[in-house]
DNA sequence: GCCGAAGCTGAGCGAGCGCTTAGCCTGCCT
DNA sequence: AGGCAGGCTAAGCGCTCGCTCAGCTTCGGC
């Protein structure tokens, strides 16, 4: 609603708020093989490569390799709670919130593939300060989901068992879609995201 | 019902059909040591110090690395599928049998998450023929999932809008527990396992 | 037209990787 | 008692990793 993402599941282009152009360059390359191939599979030679550098430019911009898996993931994070905050505080039944939440973090889970499995997968191969700085924005993540089905059990909209078990399987199915979701597949990111709206509607026994 | 798999998630005591003793201790140790770190990021020498023995003794038993992780990743899948194929063969209704099937197949992911961890996240770093072994294997897990779930619709049980899609989302759903769930944490595996096929009876829209 | 800062490269360092090899024990067959 | 096959280790090979550094180019300010 506030901001433009009609279409796919995600930005209009994203990673323009990384500056100079080379940075972006090279956290993107790093994005894709990352997500490729993982994060300790992946050498900084080829991030260079992919960005068209020596493996020394690599250093001008970023102190590490993990200063980049850093980066991608906070950024990433941010951009999902985005997603996530949107849908929840916008006007609406809690039925209505919820397959908007769903919906849109879903798309962007698919049309975004490729960051998405970096952010949700990649994790552990984070140092200790940047790992606790994550899982701070995650639990934040999490309390917008319980948000919306608790005020949905409270308006007696759903019909919930456990609503901390319910909130957790929710966001798992949503963010599992970044690991088997294939472009080439027979879903389109949209699809999806109105299937699994369709799901955890049934999930909390949306009436 | 063929077998005793009654308590927890699981087998007896599991790899019990690897001999002799010193490759068994070494296979669990790798397990451990991919669960935790990822394929890429652990050394043999890790993997045969959890053992201990020396990095030498791992390639009396295995050739390479990879070849650990190919069998882990064979014998797991050999038993997740079995799981599902015992839940999905029983006698009873389609709703009695899916909730078996996600029910016994959570509490394996859960119970032993560091082997499920290792079956479910590690598939890409197997080499092509290896891979393409397990990806068949992954597909007859989706068979039987796809085959309760369309007998269901079939019987008027349930009210399902995509069968592939939602065949989908439960095999997803189920997989993800275990790169979420936690020894720690407030639920068991029977707790996740009980939680998971209400859930998922919901989203087939089981009567 | 000169100068210094910024961006980048070629070459390479120290470390740790997967894996190999030579040789040493141990226990079983004869 | 002797021989030998199998299980294991100490040492280390060749390689690639993340990262560094000296020096080259480019370009805006004066």
């Amino acid at each position: 609603m506030s901001t433009a993402e009609e279409t796919t599941g995600g930005e209009v282009e994203p990673w323009e708020e990384v500056t100079p152009d080379a940075a972006r360059r090279l956290l993107v390359a790093a994005v894709e093989a990352f997500a490729e191939r993982g994060y300790h599979a992946t050498t900084t030679r080829d991030i260079a490569g992919r960005a068209g550098m020596s493996p020394a430019a690599l250093y001008i911009h970023y102190k590490t390799k993990e200063e980049l898996l850093h980066r991608i993931s906070r950024i990433g994070h941010d951009k999902a709670l985005d997603i996530l905050r949107t849908a929840a505080r916008r006007e609406g039944t809690a039925k209505e919130r919820l397959a908007d939440a769903v919906s849109s973090f879903v798309r962007w889970h698919a049309g975004r593939r490729t960051t998405a499995r970096v952010v949700q997968y990649e994790l552990d191969a984070l140092g200790p300060e940047a790992r606790a700085e994550i899982v701070a924005l995650r639990r934040q993540v999490d309390a917008e989901v319980r948000g919306i089905i608790e005020e949905g059990v409270t308006a007696g909209e759903f019909d919930v068992l456990d609503v901390q078990g319910t909130t957790l399987a929710v966001l798992s199915l949503c963010i599992d879609v970044a690991r088997w979701f294939n472009v080439d597949g027979p879903f389109t990111p949209e699809e999806v995201g109105a299937l699994y709206a369709d799901l955890v509607l049934r999930m909390v026994g949306a009436k």
